[in-house]
DNA sequence: GCCAACGTTGGC
DNA sequence: GCCAACGTTGGC
């Protein structure tokens, strides 16, 4: 089967492009949405292409590529209440939050969010559209073909 | 800092 | 189950 693609929003000054190059792969932490979880736990597949945007900061936008790099299993900052993360309601037995690791494929010139908006071809994206909050979001194939001219890569 | 949008909480 | 109040996200 071919791969799936997600966006998956990262706060830079939380964990950025930059660091996921130089750590290689990273746990994707701190998700505390159900459907964004859901995505994660039942639709994820090894392999699945991560498109990593940059939120919350001063250039908002695409900044490069992961993959999906281990099936989904329990957040541990779910369980550490020193960590912002820290959810009281969860158990070790019974974890509500799971996350998956992401492993860097490549950085891209930024694809930022006011180019996004200005590519009418790409006005479709799920992270565009008026009040959308989710931080992972599905891709198409053919919004991912589109996506990679923008980006400049193979798609 | 503002505020639109939307999710969650909790009283009833 | 309804819904008002409140909290969070995230761009600007």
């Amino acid at each position: 089967m071919t791969p799936q693609t997600w966006l998956m929003k990262s706060e830079p000054n939380e964990a950025s492009i930059d660091d996921l190059a130089r750590e290689g792969r990273l746990p994707w932490t701190g998700v505390r949405n159900h459907q964004a979880r859901n995505f994660m736990r039942d639709a994820f597949r090894l392999g699945d292409r991560v498109l990593f945007y940059h939120s919350s900061c001063a250039e908002p936008g695409i900044a490069g590529l992961g993959h999906v790099a281990s099936a989904p299993y329990p957040d541990p900052t779910q369980f550490d209440p020193s960590s912002s993360y820290f959810d009281p309601k969860s158990a070790p037995a019974s974890p509500r939050w799971l996350l998956v690791d992401v492993a860097f494929v490549a950085k891209t010139p930024l694809l930022s969010l006011a180019a996004l908006r200005s590519a009418p071809e790409l006005a479709d994206l799920a992270v565009l559209q008026r009040g959308n909050r989710l931080s992972i979001t599905p891709i198409t194939p053919d919004q991912w073909r589109r996506l990679a001219v923008r980006l400049g890569v193979p798609a």
